[in-house]
DNA sequence: ATGGCAATGTTTCATTGA
């Protein structure tokens, strides 16, 4: 961290500013691939999902070398969230979690960073619709958004970014009678997501005009990626304010090309300066 | 109707993901 008369050496935001959310599945499997990617494409904020990695095993040297200061709140094998930020930028306010909200797994970590308040989340996936899961989904999402109500009323500037484990509407499924009903894209996730939307917040994607056929994530098996079998489940979304300032929101869809790519491939967009 | 693939650690299978 930079002292403060250093700082002032540098404007708030240098140039536009980039964020980008990205479900890596497995920090320690993707490293090198993420930082390849950070090099290529330079964003500014990053929040990752599903790092699958203890606290005290974060690579923080590793993406310090990139030219990132890493916020972390992880667990062995399952879920865990972080917030990488160019170290240019004042972080302040780093909280792990849902306020009221007790959960032994990690899936939500929100900071303060310059202007703007990120929440970087990773909703539960649900596994089946009805199932003790689904039902664990929907109480969180409920949470989730009474959290974001919270925090859109104490920060005008809100991003919330991450894996949000539902397809909004049909056009975010390459086949939605396959999926009609399915786990992502029952009614009553859908209305969880929209009970986002509720609070002011706008999905940024959808600012803009967008090809057809533009997913975020797709399974493993089956060649579902060649076929572009996906669904678009990754979001960022953005206040009334920044959705102002909003000039791009687009999915890197090479990013899950290659050798031992994520499932999930990395949503970024892109602001312009006040 | 089911598994297909990938990652983890409980490791040579079971569990979870989406």
């Amino acid at each position: 961290m930079l002292p403060e008369n250093d700082r002032a050496h540098f404007p708030r935001y240098a140039a536009a500013l980039k964020l980008v959310t990205w479900n890596v599945n497995s920090l320690s499997m993707r490293l090198p691939r993420l930082v390849q990617w950070l090099a290529d494409n330079a964003p500014d904020i990053v929040c990752l999902q599903e790092t699958k990695i203890e606290d005290a095993r974060f690579p923080r040297d590793a993406l310090a070398d990139a030219g990132y200061l890493a916020h972390f709140a992880g667990q062995r094998t399952y879920n865990g969230v972080a917030i990488l930020v160019r170290p240019t930028l004042q972080v302040t306010d780093i909280v792990p979690g849902i306020a009221g909200f007790e959960d032994e797994q990690k899936r939500v970590l929100s900071a303060t960073i310059g202007e703007t308040r990120v929440v970087c989340v990773y909703v539960p996936n649900g596994q089946a619709v009805g199932s003790d899961k689904y039902r664990y989904k929907l109480d969180w999402c409920r949470a989730a958004a009474a959290h974001l109500r919270a925090e859109l009323a104490r920060h005008p500037s809100l991003v919330v970014a991450g894996d949000f484990n539902v397809a909004p509407e049909d056009r975010d499924v390459h086949d939605p009678a396959l999926w009609a009903v399915q786990i992502h894209c029952s009614e009553p996730e859908r209305a969880a997501f929209r009970k986002f939307l509720d609070d002011g917040l706008k999905d940024s994607f959808r600012l803009f005009d967008q090809p057809p056929n533009v997913f975020s994530w797709w399974d493993y098996r089956q060649l579902a990626f060649p076929r572009n079998h996906g669904l678009r489940i990754d979001h960022i979304l953005v206040s009334p304010p920044l959705a102002k300032r909003c000039v791009s929101c687009r999915i890197d869809r090479n990013a899950r090309k290659g050798e031992k790519p994520s499932d999930h491939a990395p949503v970024m967009a892109e602001f312009k300066d006040q």
